[in-house]
DNA sequence: GACCATCGGTTCAATTATTGAACCATTGTA
DNA sequence: TACAATGGTTCAATAATTGAACCGATGGTC
């Protein structure tokens, strides 16, 4: 471990619970001696990745980290960012990943992940354009919008299937509300025969979606136990990826990820 | 210069021009050996600082700075109270404000507020890094800065536009007079073209300046009259700051802004 | 008020990790 | 095919890191 990576270690150091911490406390949780730790803090505050208050001369994170973060996010497209990551998640779930964002009203395609574990598999067109509320993507990004969205949404023609009759109101509310409660969205044969699907929004830094991440599989891979699996798989990937993008999960949606991924049975959506 | 210092300093290289570099492009810009910049590199990659493209094998700035620059936004108070009162300030003079520290002869972002109330407004960049001197931010700081802080300053190449010339030593003297007198500092189109701006000090408790707070504004909204109002705004919004961080405005600053707040007319700043 | 513990910080010789010239492998180009 | 440029590796020489011991300040305790 050269000395560079025992330096940044210490500011893993840093959590919530430990918002602040003094030479002794970093030399106890890093197990190295006084001078070291000390030699690295300082080079840290030299380069601004910690500060120290002048009075209780405590350590904690510095406005360097900021700088970077905020460079990070002008000059790495997101695309290649959540690339990466769905990659990993495509390789754990052995399923098609996509992700999409909501582009007026509609979905359009960013990137894609696949990893086949199996001889049967999703195929799908980045160029289609479906309804965004006959799709898990288009209605778990909604049932996660504000309500003027919602609305404006429901006022579009163009968001429900032109097959079908103009959806009611009221029920596609009430899907939204409980979809809104499960933390996740899905879909089952509806859009495409064959073909089931969870999706999950992604968030940005005031806490409105921006994207979907969702897992396409085919519907005879099983039932809602298999799906449900799939779901706790995104809402364990769904904050990385948030935070990746430099968005914050909403505390409320927070909470109801953390309780779905122990609960192993949901209520059905209409 | 510590290695860990000397690593760190990579970083720096990223920019919104060089979003990606390589090892031979970091090894002329840091103008170390190429096994150096290497071992670095795969350190900085091994904590997540920087990540490697697996086909270019470039590198850019890594996933563990947003985790990190997200951690110092929850765990530093001090940013979200300033958030809050600058998202006041912005959302009553209708304009772009933010404020900044300075680190070294850096100023770097710490927050800002944007609360459009009109069609043209002034964009940024939270990456820029603009020589002190060029910056209203920066002249105010150093303005209300101990003369050491100031020679420093002058002293130091970076401080002043490479495009310019060297800064006549006594002419700078005369403009930092000029601002201390007025109470804060502003700029018309000299750092980019269209873009005007006001700024004021903040201090600690000690009475020295730690931070600036700044309005950015379309040259075009208005001249000196409009420059000026905004600046009774600072004045009067400066104190309520310095006061939330714990800081204390000097006597002698207090008593300018005071009767600042009432005049309406004001000598021009160099 | 003397005592002790704890804290942040410093010193300096011993050691250990860092360094860099030379080298290798690969790719793209003339 | 030769050449230049890229990313990456090796290993002896070297220079930087290390850590036991020490210093000064603060704060609690008897």
């Amino acid at each position: 471990m050269s000395t560079i990576a025992r330096a940044l270690a210490l500011l893993d150091h840093f959590s919530p619970d430990h918002p602040r911490l003094g030479l002794t406390e970093m030399m106890r949780l890093s197990g190295r001696d006084k001078a070291t730790v000390h030699r690295h803090l300082t080079a840290l505050v030299q380069a601004g990745y910690l500060e120290q208050a002048p009075d209780t001369r405590a350590y904690r994170l510095g406005p360097a980290l900021t700088r970077l973060a905020d460079m990070r996010r002008h000059t790495v497209p997101e695309i290649e960012m959540v690339g990466a990551l769905i990659d990993d998640l495509s390789r754990v779930v052995g399923e098609l990943v996509h992700v999409n964002r909501l582009h007026g009203f509609d979905l359009i395609h960013l990137c894609h992940a696949e990893h086949h574990n199996h001889p049967v598999r999703v195929s799908f067109d980045a160029t289609e354009r479906p309804p965004v509320l006959a799709t898990a993507s288009g209605r778990a990004f909604l049932a996660f919008s504000a309500p003027e969205v919602v609305a404006a949404a429901l006022a579009d023609p163009g968001t429900w299937d032109r097959k079908d009759a103009a959806p009611d109101g009221v029920a596609v509310r009430e899907t939204l509300a409980t979809i809104a409660a499960h933390g996740f969205a899905y879909n089952r044969d509806t859009l495409r025969l064959g073909v089931s699907s969870v999706a999950i929004p992604v968030f940005d830094a005031d806490g409105t979606p921006v994207a979907t991440c969702s897992i396409a599989y085919p519907t005879g891979r099983g039932g809602a136990d298999f799906r449900d699996r799939l779901a706790r798989h995104l809402m364990a990937f769904a904050p990385k990826m948030t935070v990746a993008m430099g968005g914050v999960v909403p505390a409320r949606v927070q909470k109801i990820w953390a309780a779905q991924g122990n609960s192993t049975k949901m209520a059905d959506q209409a």
